[in-house]
DNA sequence: GTCTATAAATAGATAGAC
DNA sequence: GTCTATCTATTTATAGAC
């Protein structure tokens, strides 16, 4: 019969949303094409707006999906008991997991760097701070019990997340590079990545390093 | 009369290079919109097909231009004669300032790591490679001198680049973000950042840091 | 070198049948 | 819920006058 397959016909929503997710961390919100979208997910293009309001209202879902998901995992690192290093060190690695988990995550957070914010509703804006303001409540943990220095949250957290994001981020670009016979270097673990910098981290916190 | 003045007349296809860097870095090469470039360089759209062949050559000469500059200057401080120490700190503070002098740079890197180098011709791709290498260089250098450890280049490199990347990149989005009234932290300047990495990096390279 | 049309293609969004 | 067909706006690119 005409009548698809029941694992194909259900969610259709959540298929949109996966399929709208890789659209938008490959081609960025003015290059992802509706259109392509619908079929990726095995669907046709009106079943997009069946769902969602516009192209905008897509874009704005996912990330803000995204933005608030990973708010709440980072949010329970620093609820937790842990000690202040304890906390930095699963911070770091819980960034990591989520960008790996949601290969989107990267690419659309690079994305919106570069525009600043600019197809993001308050809302989102908000999420994006949290994570910020999570590690700050970390820091001021560790400076108030004596066990960090006091150092610019910015620079810690830029020290953090950019290396991590670029590392998850540039598997395409490293892939192309290697596919065009061009140089490369020495690929790293995931493991290794993530050790290195929650190392460095502290090592900032702790005062090793100037 | 009807001919315009001749400083607005002459290096037209300069005015377009600069106004098409600033739109691609706002809004990407799929966002980026060939008559608005036209009217920022205070010319028409035909004028930028009178230069260049299309779209994508437009945006692959800025960002192989781009590239090839932060590449000399780099390649520059490599083959001074500085020791690696002084080296690595002028890699970094040349990064930081050519991040700065074209504030298109950090937006386009972002954008590129992103989508994986698409749009990018294999002359391009190697220009990036080039930066990478030299660095590999310098490492190396510091290494057989008996004044660097051993550690993964792509771990440097990331712990480089992407924090600095990150702090001329994400100016829009931290102003967003305070125009929105939303948390935000303290601002950094621009030395305070660079001699952070700075000295991170040496430190990690010198063993300071695990 | 610079402009005014305009062609041609792409792509967001909707109407309406089933 | 899902589809086909279509409207409409946007936008890359070109033709041709000056």
């Amino acid at each position: 019969m005409a009548r698809p397959p029941a694992a194909a016909r259900r969610d259709s929503r959540a298929r949109i949303l996966r399929a709208a997710a890789a659209e938008f961390a490959a081609r960025g919100y003015a290059g992802a094409n509706i259109d392509r979208i619908a079929r990726t997910a095995g669907l046709n293009k009106a079943m997009i707006y069946y769902h969602f309001a516009s192209k905008a209202a897509l874009y704005r879902e996912i990330v803000g999906d995204m933005f608030r998901a990973v708010g709440v995992r980072i949010r329970e690192v620093a609820a937790s008991d842990a000690s202040p290093e304890e906390k930095v060190a699963r911070f770091i690695e819980t960034i990591a997991t989520e960008a790996e988990a949601r290969p989107h995550f990267p690419p659309i957070w690079f994305r919106e760097i570069a525009e600043g914010g600019m197809h993001l509703d308050d809302k989102t804006l908000r999420s994006i701070d949290v994570i910020v303001q999570t590690l700050v409540t970390i820091l001021d943990s560790g400076v108030k019990a004596g066990r960090f220095r006091r150092v610019q949250p910015l620079v810690v957290h830029a020290g953090i997340i950019a290396p991590i994001m670029l590392f998850f981020g540039s598997a395409g670009l490293r892939a192309r590079l290697a596919r065009a016979g061009i140089g490369g270097v020495a690929q790293v673990t995931r493991d290794a990545m993530v050790a290195h910098v929650q190392s460095v981290t502290l090592g900032v916190l702790k005062g090793t390093v100037a």
